[in-house]
RNA sequence: GUUCCCAUCGUCUAACGGUUAGGACAUCACCCUUUCACGGUGAGUAUAGGGGUUCGAAUCCCCUUGGGAACGCCA
C-alpha cells in the first residue's frame, strides 16, 4: 500500500471550530497512525472573505491541540500560475469551454428554473457539442471557464465512511473553473492541489458529498486516479441543531478558555462519531493505533458539554500535574491570581484534580491559595462562623501557633485533638476552618489546605475570622 | 422543487442474521465521607412506523415518516 497523506483545508473566513478541528483530528490520526503525512492547506481563494486574523486563529488552535504538519503550510493564492496552466491544460483537451454568460443571464436562468420547480443548472448553452450552433460572443463579457462534465454514465464515489454513492453525470452541470477575472474557483483548485500534493485520503466534512462526483469527473478529465474519499458527518448542538456562529459555534480556543486540556478535547472529538469498542479514553498514541474508518458513523453527532466535561475530568485526574501546571497557571491568572504568590502549582492540582472537572474550576477554587478571598460566601459565613465556632478558631490560632512543624499529618493531629476537647464532631471544626481560610465551606482536606496556604497566612485569615464574628455581634 | 445523505436508551455509541440489545455520559437510589468531590453498588431508559426476504432481522430489501446537506463567477 502507497504512501498515506491527508490534508485538512480550511478555509480562513474565521475561527477553528470544533468541527473543522474533528475533521483535522481524524485526517492527522488517519495518516499519522499509518506513518503517513498530514499537512494544512489554506484555502484562500476567496480574498474578500480570508483574512489573516482568522488563519492565525487557525494557526493556533491547531497548535493548541498539537495537531501538527509535516510540511510548511500552503496557500491557494500562492498557486495561481499553476492552476493557470491546469486550466489550459483543460481548454486545449477539450474538457473545458468559454461561457460568455452575464451573471444577470445566470441569475434569471436559475430563477425561471425554480419557478419551473426545476434543480437550478446550468443548462450549456455555451457548451461545444459536434454539430451545435454556438451564440455570438458578446464584446463586453469576460467568459469564465467551465468543465465539461460527461453527459452520460454514472459517477461512484467509494466513501470510507458512507459506502458507495452512485450519482447520475446527467445531473451534474458543468461548473465554473475559473471565474470572469481568471481567479480558479474551489472545487477545481481542490483537485489540482490534491492531485499535485500527492494526497491519498480526502477527508472532509459531509457538505462535500455532492462536489465530489464533479472532481473525480475532473481528476478523470486531467489522467489521474482520484483519491480515497471519507466524508465525515457535521456536528450538531446540543438540541441537534446545526451549529452555526448564531448558535452555540465555538471555537477550539474558547474550549481552552473554559478550562478544558487539548487532549481532552481530542479524546472527546475522536468519539464523537468513532467507537472502538467500549473504551471511552485514548492516549494520543492509542488514537492513533486504533483510529480507523471502518467504525466511523455515518450520522451526525450532537456535542454533549456534560460528556466532554466528563472526559476533561479524567484527564486532569490522571495526566501528570507537571503537564497540566502550564495551563493551570494560565487559568489563575485569568481569575485574578498570581501563581507565583502561593503554593506550588503542582502541589494544588494534585489536591484539586478529583474535585474539579475543568481548569476554569480549580483555578477559581484554588484562588485563595494565591489571593486574599473576595471576602465570605454570605450563607457559608451565616452557617459556621458563629459565636462558637469563634471560640474554636481562637483555640485553633492557639495551637497552631505552637505548632514545631507545619505539614498535613501535624495538622491533621492538632485539628482531631481540638475538636475531642471541645467536645466537638470534626465537622463543626472544619467548616469553620474553612470558611475562616477559603472564604466558602469548599475545599480540599482541611489539613492539606492548611498545609499549602502556609502558617503566616492561615493564622492571619483565622484571626480575621474571629474578629468578623466579634464585630457583627 | 431536484439530487444526495442519515435514523439503537435523553446524549455518544456496541452489535458486522442467532445476545436477557452491551458500555459510557447524564438522571435517580444506596454505601463511603470533616466540606466539595472521588470512588463503590444498584435502578430506570432504546432498535422511528409499516411491509417484505429468512428457520431466525437492530442488522438485508422496499415504502412511509422525521432530520440534514447540496444545488453560486462561496468554500
Amino acid at each position: 500500500m502507497s504512501a498515506v497523506v491527508t490534508r485538512f483545508a480550511p478555509s480562513p473566513t474565521g475561527f477553528l471550530h470544533i468541527g473543522g478541528a474533528r475533521t483535522a483530528l481524524f485526517s492527522y490520526l488517519y495518516s499519522k497512525g499509518r506513518g503517513g503525512k498530514f499537512l494544512l492547506r489554506i484555502e484562500d481563494t476567496d480574498r474578500e472573505r480570508s483574512t489573516q486574523e482568522a488563519v492565525d486563529a487557525i494557526f493556533e488552535g491547531m497548535a493548541w491541540l498539537g495537531l501538527k504538519s509535516d510540511f510548511e503550510s500552503i496557500y491557494q493564492t500562492q498557486r495561481f500560475a499553476r492552476y493557470a496552466e491546469v486550466v489550459e491544460q483543460l481548454l486545449q483537451s477539450g474538457d473545458a469551454y468559454y461561457c460568455y454568460c452575464s451573471k444577470e443571464e445566470l441569475d434569471q436562468m436559475r430563477a425561471e428554473q425554480q419557478a419551473r420547480k426545476e434543480r437550478p443548472r446550468y443548462d450549456g448553452r455555451w457548451r461545444p457539442e459536434a454539430g451545435k450552433p454556438l451564440p455570438p460572443v458578446p464584446a463586453d463579457i469576460k467568459p469564465v471557464v467551465r468543465f465539461r462534465n460527461p453527459a452520460e454514465g454514472q459517477v461512484v464515489l467509494k466513501d470510507l465512511i458512507k459506502g458507495d454513492i452512485v450519482f447520475e453525470n446527467r445531473e451534474l452541470d458543468d461548473l465554473i473553473i475559473a471565474r470572469g477575472d481568471g481567479v480558479p474557483t474551489y472545487n477545481f483548485c481542490v483537485v489540482v492541489d490534491d492531485m499535485d500534493m500527492g494526497i491519498s485520503h480526502v477527508i472532509r466534512g459531509d457538505d462535500h458529498v455532492n462536489n465530489t462526483p464533479r472532481q473525480i469527473n475532473i481528476f478523470k478529465a486531467l489522467g489521474k486516479t482520484p483519491p480515497a474519499y471519507a466524508h465525515v458527518s457535521m456536528i450538531l448542538g446540543a438540541d441537534g441543531a446545526k451549529l452555526s456562529k448564531r448558535h452555540g459555534a465555538l471555537g477550539v480556543m474558547e474550549y481552552r478558555a473554559m478550562g478544558f486540556m487539548p487532549e481532552a478535547l481530542l479524546n472527546y472529538l475522536v468519539r464523537l462519531g468513532w467507537s472502538h469498542g467500549d473504551q471511552e479514553l485514548f492516549t494520543r498514541e492509542e488514537m492513533l493505533a486504533k483510529f480507523d474508518f471502518d467504525h466511523v458513523s455515518a450520522a451526525p453527532a450532537r456535542f454533549d458539554m456534560e460528556k466532554a466535561y466528563w472526559v476533561n475530568h479524567q484527564y486532569l485526574k490522571v495526566t501528570d500535574p507537571a503537564i497540566v501546571a502550564p495551563e493551570f497557571e494560565w487559568h489563575l491568572r485569568r481569575v485574578g491570581a498570581d501563581p507565583s504568590a502561593g503554593p506550588s502549582l503542582v502541589a494544588v492540582i494534585e489536591q484539586q484534580r478529583e474535585r474539579c472537572r475543568t481548569l476554569v474550576e480549580m483555578a477559581e477554587k484554588s484562588r485563595f491559595f494565591y489571593a486574599e478571598p473576595d471576602g465570605y460566601n454570605e450563607k457559608d459565613a451565616a452557617k459556621h462562623l458563629t459565636a462558637e465556632a469563634a471560640t474554636v478558631l481562637e483555640g485553633l490560632v492557639v495551637a497552631l501557633t505552637a505548632l514545631p512543624d507545619w505539614n498535613a499529618p501535624a495538622l491533621h493531629v492538632a485539628i482531631n485533638t481540638l475538636a475531642e476537647a471541645k467536645g466537638l464532631g470534626l465537622g463543626k471544626v472544619a467548616q469553620p476552618i474553612r470558611v475562616a481560610v477559603v472564604g466558602m465551606a469548599i475545599s480540599p482536606p482541611i489539613d492539606q489546605t492548611l498545609y499549602l496556604l502556609g502558617r503566616e497566612r492561615t493564622l492571619a485569615r483565622l484571626n480575621a475570622a474571629v474578629a468578623y464574628v466579634r464585630n457583627k455581634s
